[in-house]
DNA sequence: TATCATTTTGAGACAGCTTATCAATTTCAA
DNA sequence: TTGAAATTGATAAGCTGTCTCAAAATGATA
């Protein structure tokens, strides 16, 4: 399982290096869990880590993926109070359709509707470096 | 100057009768007030209230806004650990463009991004309701 | 205009999420 | 192997926003 993600391991150590930061066995540990999955919040990922290291600390889980963050092999997004990090290190990135109704996510990308973002942050002198585009809605269950 | 927002208290007073609610001293003043911003945190409406009235609590200045949001008068946004509430009582839904050099905020609407929002939402059996669109950057000033 | 049930307010307590603190531990370059 | 530097875990602290509740204000009705 480890070995499935040689290339985001060598993202992480890359930057790792260039900030005289090191590698610890709890930053892997984190690492692998995460990347299993969509969006996970701390909270969350603290739960289902503990089976594996019971003493590993909610802070830690924290700074690590803010440190992911950092990286770019994550994105933070606040949903409503809470925070939920995105995996986006094997992906391009990808935007969210949010039913309000049953909290489900579906993922989609439009490379019109990003095309159209540059024109329009070039239109106003702006360089994009990220963006975050939230639909919120229902779906065509909680619809009825 | 508070004669200049009738319409908008006009659209509070209907929600409130709707509502069996009131019409305050206080919902008139942070109405006013709030009307004069493009976006502003509770936080910063209290400490900009707080001359007119030293006494007007923090919890009536959320309760109030939030009044709003439900009232369609304002929208809530959250960036980062804060709460905006963005005034969109005279004009349609907005979306921003976010310096993340200087802080500055750029607003913008495009109508083709918004109906290939709703093409992207038809294709997933989604009904949007709202939105949230903002693009990170670099303005032409913070670049160099 | 006076009455009074209902709503709202203000102040602070409280709650949820995230970060800061710091002694003990781990990493890794030399 | 050694030791300076970074990291961890546990928990305190911080921040934002909501809840509580007695006192005050509102507004429908008489």
């Amino acid at each position: 399982m480890a070995n499935t993600h040689v290339k985001e391991m060598q993202a992480l150590k890359e930057h790792l290096g260039k900030h005289q930061l090191k590698l610890t066995r709890q930053r892997e540990l984190i690492l692998n869990a995460f990347l299993r999955q969509e969006h996970i919040t701390a909270e969350a990922m603290y739960h289902q880590l503990a089976k594996a290291d019971p003493h590993l600390g909610l802070a830690t889980i924290y700074r690590t993926l803010n440190l992911f963050c950092d990286a770019g092999l994550a994105q933070a997004r606040h949903f409503g109070s809470q925070t939920k990090y995105d995996n986006v290190s094997h992906k391009g990135h990808h935007d969210h359709l949010i039913c309000t109704g049953c909290e489900k996510i579906v993922e989609f990308e439009n490379e019109e509707i990003e095309r159209l973002q540059e024109e329009v942050a070039t239109q106003n002198g702006f360089t994009i470096t990220t963006h975050r585009l939230e639909l919120y809605g229902l779906c065509s269950r909680c619809r009825h």
